[in-house]
DNA sequence: CCACTCTTGTCAAACATTTGTTCAAACCAA
DNA sequence: TTGGTTTGAACAAATGTTTGACAAGAGTGG
């Protein structure tokens, strides 16, 4: 594709957005990420002037710029087609309009949101999901949504496996389009030299995603410069990248099975090749069930999802 | 044809420009490279006139002179297309116009693009990474990013991990990486309800992503509604998969171990449970490693990247 | 209902870069 | 001579960057 590339000027005439809108949605909200010239002017590609006049409509829309600043196109897109009926006068789905739309719309129960999220993961259908995670993420912001439905949903799908009413292949799908949503949703703007790294994985044996995933996008979104190495990894590989990094704390995530046997012993294992200085975090449904094992290694064990920011907080003040 | 000369001050008058800006574009940004006359003076051809013309109306725009000097007519003449219109702001077909330009910055070599992707995944670096993959691709495009980088990154990866220069954690971290770059850069515009499906794994025992996310980066890029259900899935899940989704087609990418002794009849018992206009496409490195039972059970082998869009067309056409 | 916080757009100061203009000196042409 | 051109240098205006601050409005909790 054949760019031109374009001042911040040019971007602020195409877009009807001011330079000082542009810029402050940039470092505020990380809703572009233009590439610099050697004397650091901004430079915009096409695809993020689009981006932006995508991002202004949504805006005018009443969305709030925060929430949706750091949506994919593709949510944004929709975001768009759902609500532009009223005002362009496209023929596209005028009978929802009324019933879907403003208020009472976003607040809902959460827990219908949650049946919806299942039901989609069921059918395998992507689209559709993604499109049920833009909408909460609107209505819910990024925090609200990671404890009031990624949370529950993972719970959820897990007992659904557990159950065999879900196989595992709905795992990984659910996995994977959240995972994608979560990392690219999740502002990575705070994340300068100055901060602090985590490394975020899940132990051997643990083939189940979505606490890591989750865990990742809170600390991410909390400012961290986060590394995340996905599932089932040896404790000498996690030793490894986190010695690499220079990285002051590992996350665990182990959500199943409660009774690994062999668990025990990777993490032991890790507690020793890590240096002393680096903590370890542990969350996740089974981590209970390695209390004895946890309370050795010194790991600190998270309960929930709210836990983990004061310990987050908590790490990240001592290191300095 | 013998083209009429303009003296500066000719084209002054026919462009609105004064003969000092003239000069010094040309001088500083090196906007058109008019003959000289014995006696050194400026002698410009009507297609340098209209040059100048087109950048004046450029730079009217809200571009400035230095970023677009070095445009070529067609670009300068896009630039304006696209602008003139108001904020148009769909521009979905911009894609085909001859893309023979890229400013000869991001041309480079790609060898090195690679070698700095590979120091990055050794630092394990996201930011970095991330960084290089966005500029690669504007340079590159999506297609060509693909083929170019990303398809000889990921076999870089394997061999270096081979060697044991790389470690697993490595692997998963790029994996992570590009997955979530990629993904969010194809574009799922042209996923409609009538896109064709199609179901992207890795086999049980297959613990390589990054050929699984090529392939379904290319595939969703190509219009497909694709279903990403990540790496080790047992034959029994990806069949039931895609039978409820009813999906056409099933993508397998096998990059290692080429002598399981499990996955033939993996790949047979998947065979067995999918319908039988379902079809099975294999590619990666290890697949020949396993040609005997791939022919036996009627699957496309994919050499290369570049195998694959013909064999998806085949089926999609075949398909309706 | 009142403080309080959070979000978001706006602005200003101080400085760097880019761009248009002017000047001076030399040269050429009619 | 007179007016135009070329060149380099210098200047000034426009534009862009970062940091910090402020204010209106929305939302929250007591």
């Amino acid at each position: 594709m054949p760019d031109v590339f374009h001042s911040i000027k040019a971007v602020a005439q195409q877009t009807g957005l001011s330079t000082h809108v542009i810029r402050v949605w940039e470092k505020r909200y990380g809703a572009v990420r233009p590439v610099r010239t050697s004397s650091n002017r901004r430079v915009y590609s096409s695809i993020e002037v689009q981006r932006l006049d995508l991002l202004r409509r949504a805006t005018e829309l009443g969305h709030s710029i925060g929430n949706i600043a750091r949506l994919s196109p593709e949510s944004l897109a929709q975001l768009l087609q759902n609500q532009s009926t009223s005002s362009d006068s496209l023929p596209l789905s005028r009978a929802l309009s009324a019933t879907a739309r403003t208020g009472s719309a976003g607040f809902e129960d959460t827990d219908q949101l949650i049946a919806t999220c299942i039901k989609h993961i069921r059918n395998l259908d992507h689209q559709s999901l993604e499109k049920a995670l833009a909408t909460a993420m609107v209505s819910l912001g990024h925090q609200g949504m990671l404890q009031k439905l990624i949370a529950p949903l993972a719970r959820n799908i897990g007992e659904e496996w557990r159950l065999g009413t879900l196989k595992v292949a709905h795992e990984h799908f659910a996995s994977a389009v959240i995972r994608t949503f979560l990392w690219s949703a999740s502002r990575p703007f705070a994340a300068s030299e100055l901060s602090p790294d985590l490394i975020v994985a899940t132990p051997a044996g643990q083939h189940h995603e979505l606490g890591a995933v989750m865990v990742a996008a809170v600390a991410r979104n909390r400012g961290w410069h986060v590394t995340y190495l996905g599932t089932c990894l040896p404790a000498a590989e996690i030793a490894g990248a986190a010695i690499q990094n220079g990285t002051k704390a590992v996350l665990l995530s182990i959500v199943y099975p409660e009774d690994d046997e062999d668990l025990p012993s990777e993490l032991r294992s890790l507690r020793k090749l890590l240096p002393n200085d680096v903590k370890i975090l542990v969350g996740g449904r089974a981590s209970a069930g390695y209390q004895d094992c946890l309370r050795e290694i010194g790991a600190v064990v998270l309960t929930d999802l709210e836990t983990l920011y004061p310990a987050l907080d908590a790490i990240r003040t001592r290191s300095r």
